[in-house]
DNA sequence: TAGCTTTATTTATCAGTATAAATATAATTA
DNA sequence: TAATTATATTTATACTGATAAATAAAGCTA
């Protein structure tokens, strides 16, 4: 879509004007407000600094301070050279889960409290996208099953116990792949992302993990027999079953929440 | 807490330094880390803006930028005068929400994704708080419905009706403040504040408008009760069977997602 | 002491310059 | 001609200095 020049200014014109507040916000609203009115989408483009600053009347800096506003709240990305400048993007999983944990940063969140969550989202999640999952979804799921094991052989090493928590948890990631409901698919992904880089574990119990690990294959392999079956009742009272058991296995290797949530 | 000097000044020295991205968002990831190594708590003043720049060796303007950033992602607040600059704030409930809302923008989210999400949340909210509220808390929720009642006796005008969603939604508003779970409070919040703010209804059914009201009150009355007995698997029916229904008076008077979800 | 005024401090905005990075285009080479 | 290299252009990034606005604290007045 071209651009076709912003409406009237209406975050003030010359210097100092009267309006409440920072003009830099309020010009970071006018271009929002501007670009639901012309139905923008990801892709398009914005104008340029220069031609901004024409726009709005403002100095460089305060145009600065608005468009990282935006690039901040992960509405634009900005590049140097021709055909640069600022380019609406879709505000992605990953820019939402880090600004969700800013939030978290300053609030006490225990494993239970996590769990307390899962337990509702992914049940769900697993159940809502019965019939929705194509085959290379059952393959997909498969295949990570797969990896597990194939890990499973050498265990002695905190680096390839982090590794099949890696795995353990992208099954539940391909999952919310395929959920249409982006409010339910966020939440999956916002918790497995929180399990899966901030949680600090005690590996004193060994053993524990390997129960854990095995534990987990052995449900995600029920999991995808019920997924081919189609078969919704199994699979919630799989996936109940499943976060109960995480849950246990995460308390008693005593995971705690990393107190770096803000840091990516 | 007293400002003790940043450490080494780790995104680069001098101007024009090879770090990768832009020097801003380097500054604000240290500054991000250096609160976070300092245990720093909401209402510590950060060194201000002329400080900072010593500190980091940067311009004005640079810094700037850096504290911008800060200050989108609902970190601090920034006052001028003296005993101003940036002070670190916790990351709010309505800033958070501002930024979810920003995420969904860009992608459709129907009703029913909505009341799937609220189904499971709400109800597991309700369930989980019971044991935990003070009398002032049943209080309050009595309260609530009474103002419900009070209200249905003029229910001609749309303000009204608006004012109607307002308190009814407000019931669950006061719930979550007594959840202990922020991710679980969170949500809800979130939930209730795109059903009260951000749904486009037609006014043309006010007599299904009135049904939906008085099963509001009817079920929130109940709800009350049933909290004072401390009766959770009487909450729990309870919750389901008003989420199920509050759900389809929603369909049935035509309600969508605005499409203006990224304004305040 | 209550209310008002001044002063000092700090951010917010403006204006302009210089540098770096990315890209498109032209020139060169194989 | 195809591929590579050099050049020019476009754009953001970063730096500097000056002025305006906001606010807290100190001083003054009644």
């Amino acid at each position: 879509m071209e651009f076709c020049s912003l409406p009237t200014n209406t975050s003030g014109m010359g210097q100092y004007d009267q309006g409440v507040g920072k003009r830099s916000d309020r010009i970071a609203n006018d271009i929002k407000r501007w670009v639901i009115e012309n139905e923008l989408a990801a892709g398009d483009k914005l104008p340029n600094e220069k031609q901004l600053v024409d726009i709005f009347q403002c100095a460089k800096g305060t145009m600065r301070e608005a468009l990282k506003s935006l690039e901040v709240q992960g509405l634009i990305a900005i590049r140097t050279g021709p055909s640069g400048g600022p380019t609406l993007i879709e505000v992605s999983y990953k820019r939402t889960t880090e600004l969700l944990r800013n939030f978290l940063q300053f609030r006490d969140v225990s494993v239970e409290q996590i769990y307390q969550m899962r337990k509702i989202v992914e049940v769900e999640l697993a159940v809502s996208v019965v019939g929705l999952l194509p085959p290379e979804a059952i393959d997909k799921l498969e295949n990570q099953v797969g990896k597990c094991c194939a890990n499973s052989i050498d265990r002695s090493r905190r680096h390839v116990h982090l590794n099949l928590r890696e795995n353990e948890l992208s099954f539940h990631d391909i999952l919310a792949s395929y959920c249409p409901n982006p409010l339910l698919a966020f939440n999956a992904q916002f918790l497995t992302e929180l399990l899966r880089n901030f949680i600090d574990f005690r590996f004193d119990h060994i053993s524990q993990y390997e129960t854990f690990t095995q534990s987990n294959i052995d449900f995600h392999r029920k999991l995808v027999v019920a997924y081919k079956k189609e078969d919704q009742k199994k699979i919630r009272k799989l996936m109940t079953a499943h976060m109960e058991d995480c849950e246990q296995h995460t308390l008693s290797l005593n995971g705690t929440l990393s107190k770096n949530l803000m840091l990516s």
